[in-house]
DNA sequence: TGACGGTGAGTGTCTAAACACGTAATATAG
DNA sequence: CTATATTACGTGTTTAGACACTCACCGTCA
């Protein structure tokens, strides 16, 4: 069981430490999910990060949010939230707005359309999280959950995540 | 604990669900370990990605790989090997050789270059899990790492990975 | 022996990521 | 009230990823 990895990869020396192992865990496991979002995803036209986007933007509500502010609630922090929202508002799925009080800010709001593909895609989320994850107990998730958050511990301590190269 | 990623993201509403939540922790745990790896590696004019690959040639040897044995053992599969090849040939750090007994095939090695990289590579990468993980002890490791090989088994019952769309 | 399907590798092209730099608006200090 | 720093955003450019397509070689079988 805990070879697995070596076998999916056909790795033939033993790894260099625990440490080693886990993180490649960690990489081959995200890979295979990230994928399988990605095609899930592809015939509506979005990527992951942009899902992500509307998604925070939704959670945002009618306020909107900035730039930087989008940037730092990514789940993977992109050096170019400029551009990846231009592609958005030009697929309609945002809008943007400069103004209010500080004029160096643009805000950022979900549109309609952007509404209507998070509700067309919730149903379709969830099956890929059920195909993905289905076969395991909610102990044992939680028992991920919990894991997973013990490993980010030390970087929060220092840092409140990879820092993007941009406004730093 | 449990929610400790909803502070990371700074998420106002609870998650879909366990499942969800648990890929988003795969995903963010991800993340932080993937750029600080990369950091470490820039001083070396290297990615994650050739970086992996330098670890493959060296345990293939001498004997070498073909492009697509290479591209099935990534970690993280790409499509597009021979490009990543050009570049790790250019910058010196693997050999090509097209010949043999069925003359379709390439076969890449690493090159002495290569070799010398990896050395010098050790320590600093030994570190870098010291620094990422070595806040937990071999149990709690051992523990994540079933875990997430459970994770991948039902992927392994269907296939060997993210389909490649090259050569597919 | 020569047409055929399958396999291994490579190319063209578009999109996205990465990184350094630049500009505008605000805050702060003297 | 001006000079400077800071913040927020954008741009230019290089590199890498994604995907469809083509070319070369092999085995097979009519």
């Amino acid at each position: 069981m805990s070879s697995g990895l070596k076998d999916e990869i056909k790795q033939t020396r033993p790894f260099g430490s625990l440490q080693e192992e886990a993180a490649l865990n960690i990489a081959r496991t995200y890979a295979l999910l990230d994928h399988s979002l990605a095609q899930a995803l592809k015939p509506f036209d979005i990527t992951p990060t942009q899902y992500n986007v509307l998604r925070i933007l939704r959670g945002a509500g009618a306020s909107g949010l900035c730039r930087n502010e989008i940037g730092e609630r990514l789940i993977r922090r992109v050096p170019d939230v400029t551009r990846l929202l231009d592609r958005m508002e030009e697929a309609g799925l945002v809008l943007r707005e400069r103004g209010g009080a500080d004029r160096r800010y643009v805000t950022t709001r979900v549109s309609e359309d952007g509404l209507k593909l998070l509700a067309n895609l919730e149903g379709k989320i969830c099956e890929i999280h059920r195909t993905q994850l289905g076969h395991l107990d909610d102990e044992t998730l939680r028992e991920l959950i919990d894991l997973l958050t013990k490993v980010r511990a030390r970087s929060l301590r220092r840092s409140s995540g990879p820092t993007r190269t941009e406004s730093s």
